[in-house]
DNA sequence: AGTTGATTTTAGGTGCACCTAAATTTAGGT
DNA sequence: ACCTAAATTTAGGTGCACCTAAAATCAACT
């Protein structure tokens, strides 16, 4: 049942493009893993055959049950090393995807259960996105990106893309996981607002407003 | 210079067996790592066009400075990994090598120090394999194996041979790292031997006192 | 219904790490 | 020196994951 590194990628990429609506692109997807159409092609030929995902051709890939399944797996694994990367080897958040990237695709489910464990059953990642049970059920908390908040709003940030350049910007501007903060201004022109932070205010754009997710506190 | 996992494993696999005198046979290093010995000449040959190892064809593999230098790597990823699956996830230590063995091929060098880090900047693994650091230098305390013993020898455990059923029956027996026992009678006839250990004596046979490493106390 | 541009698949490669079986080389004993 | 058995290399495969370029299909607009 356990499958390869470029097996796990595919599934998880499919998995991540596919919440949209039905099926998946060829094309989405080998842009999202960079590698050529055709490949992807060919590859999702051998899934297919190992009943992960149905295809038919032209219309695009989605997963099958067990398909579905490992993609979560893989998901749950990436998420928890991301929390042990920075829970216990103290990493900053925007340093840690590309190594759990690797580090999820050899995981035993033995190492997994004790990984969650050590780490006291986290719900989410320092991402705020919510790790799946070992079941594959998510627990998520609704939310919305801090751009469609009005001036006045106290809101909480969930979470925050995992994208290097929002996470560091995010980071330093000290927009992390529940901050609490309150929308100062907001200018009609181009959806930049102001947000207080703690004591200090912030600029920020709408670039990276629409990349911070919060809900009303 | 960071190398996929085949050449990272053949590199280590010379490493081990490369310490009784020069070259390691071509055919040593197959059983080893249990791929045909055809597949290791020509995986040599690679190796050999990517300066990692001499070769001398029918005259067996030697590591280069730089073969070394990652063979030295590997062993140090391998047994931080272990050190953290002991003393983080509460693994025991015959069920880690396997783990240990996926993990060291996914390991950056800022994870590596920062493992180290983490885990205290740890001497031996927990086998009582010396931890090499990162320029490569091992730091060996001296040890024999607890067979070369006699009657009357009090000696304390330095390091267990990192094999699954050793280990087990060592734990079994109370043998583990760092403890003290004396030997109380040793048979001529095959070589086993009685010892205690804390308050009991226990039975050991000469094949597990040959794995089993001790010095004087 | 027909043309056309974009998407997707197919066809024909490559490099890698392996395999098995056939040659070759080496080393030991006469 | 010669023969032979064991070790080693070579030769000719396979499957996998990728590539590029050509062919097929789709959809959408006249
Ligand atoms: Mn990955
Ligand atoms: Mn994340
Ligand atoms: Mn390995
Ligand atoms: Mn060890």
């Amino acid at each position: 049942m356990a499958k390869n590194q470029s097996t796990e990628d595919y599934l998880k990429g499919i998995y991540k493009l596919q919440h949209n609506g039905k099926g998946v692109a060829t094309s989405e997807l080998a842009k999202h893993l960079k590698i050529g159409d055709g490949s992807v092609t060919g590859m999702i030929k051998k899934l297919a055959a190992k009943r992960l995902v149905h295809h038919t051709p032209y219309k695009g890939v989605s997963l099958t049950a067990s398909g579905k399944r490992l993609a979560v797996q893989m998901i749950r694994r990436h998420r928890l090393w991301e929390m042990f990367l920075v829970k216990f080897l103290g990493y900053r958040w925007d340093e840690i995807h590309d190594e759990a990237e690797r580090l999820e695709h050899v995981t035993s489910q033995e190492m997994e259960r004790r990984l969650d464990k050590a780490l006291g059953y986290p719900k989410v990642d320092p991402h705020g996105d919510p790790i799946p049970t070992m079941n594959g059920e998510f627990d998520g908390t609704a939310y919305s990106p801090l751009s469609e908040f009005e001036v006045g709003d106290r809101v909480k940030i969930i979470r925050v893309d995992d994208d290097q350049g929002v996470l560091q910007l995010a980071a330093t501007l000290g927009l992390g996981l529940n901050k609490n903060l309150t929308v100062k201004e907001k200018m009609k022109f181009d959806g930049s607002m102001i947000v207080k932070v703690g004591p200090k205010e912030q600029f920020i754009s709408q670039r990276i407003a629409k990349s911070i997710f919060v809900r009303v506190v």
